[in-house]
DNA sequence: CTCATTTCTTTACCTATGTAAATGGATTTA
DNA sequence: TAAATCCATTTACATAGGTAAAGAAATGAG
């Protein structure tokens, strides 16, 4: 579990009496590539942590559209983030893309040590302000870029993910068709 | 300065002595219409909380092109939040659309209170929580919806401020051009 | 009230991207 | 190996939205 103490450390140092609060609750989690962690439509209950593999979020709408919001590689948390929090339904999927691995800890017995361990609630608080930061960053990619230059960045940010995951899951992250995906790789090799 | 008690109540109770740390850090200002709480390529040192007025929040790129992220308006915290948790310069600005009045904080000194003072660090993570949901929604709308969709959850979300600033800060925070909106405006009336 | 400025709308044209369908390569399954 | 499936690419066409410029309407200053 060293890896779960080791990035709560990173936000900011956790007392050895909060960890071993923190360990009791962790269980491990293998998720074969194709399954998922959580569901739109349901309640979130566990929050994970995600030492080995990749998974994708995704938003699905009535249509079947999906758009894939975010993927995830070790080292990092995963869930309904927004579900747990805000105790309302899942809008968001998150499904393996690769075979996983997991620490998972049910999300209330996690968040009541807040109570107790001012440490892990200051971790809670900078990782919710690190996530803000994110989204804040895509929300103005998305506006400000095109599509291309939305390609280009993918490709900077995720270097290894590229030959790993399927075009149309890239196509759908960067919020374009696969044929559109295609056209402007086809641009891109011709120079 | 009771709006921004009742405000911070509203996240998690606040402790008498911890209500008369922050209070002491508190300053009136008036920001007149067209006025700037915060520009971009500055690092941003104030926390505000917005009791009266409307701000914009927009990011601007080196060809003067703007995008409204997002439309402040009462009870408020504002300020260059990205900035201010991860101490590097702001990379947007935040603007009167009105007169406005605020209080106004050292950040420096308001989060270093969060040593002593965990009611209000809790109420700090829980405000982070609710802007990464915020962001997180924004972003599904921004990529699923199209821009007349857009338009009309916006006029659901701010529906009195239509009348109140101009239909170009419209389009900006819908992602278009004043060109385009005018064209889903004239659709709309059609009917 | 009038003139000047700003904002909104309209038009013509252009581009990025979507949709649907066909093709072909790669991978899996029988 | 053969068949079936999945996936990336390509093509033709349709649409949302951008750009530039002009005109109309609203706002503000003197």
């Amino acid at each position: 579990m060293t890896e779960v103490k080791d990035f709560l450390d990173t936000l900011t140092p956790i007392s050895d009496e909060t960890w071993a609060k923190i360990s009791v609750l962790l269980k491990p989690r293998l998720l074969k590539k194709g399954a998922f962690f959580i569901e739109e439509g349901q309640l979130a209950k566990e929050i994970g942590f995600l030492y080995q593999g990749i998974i994708r979020g995704f938003y699905r709408n009535a249509d079947g559209f999906e758009y894939n919001k975010h993927f995830f590689t070790n080292p990092s948390f995963v869930g309904g983030y927004a579900s747990l929090i805000t105790n309302t339904p899942n809008q968001i999927s998150q499904q393996a893309l690769s075979d996983c691995q997991l620490w998972v800890a049910n999300f209330e017995k996690f968040s009541r040590l807040y109570l107790s361990c001012p440490d892990l609630e200051r971790a809670a608080r900078i990782l919710a302000e690190r996530f803000f930061v994110q989204k804040e960053q895509r929300e103005i990619e998305l506006v400000v870029l095109d599509a291309d230059q939305r390609y280009r960045l993918f490709q900077q940010q995720f270097p290894q993910l590229e030959n790993q995951i399927a075009q149309y899951h890239i196509a759908s992250y960067l919020g374009i068709t696969p044929t559109q995906l295609s056209r402007i790789r086809r641009k891109l090799a011709q120079r």
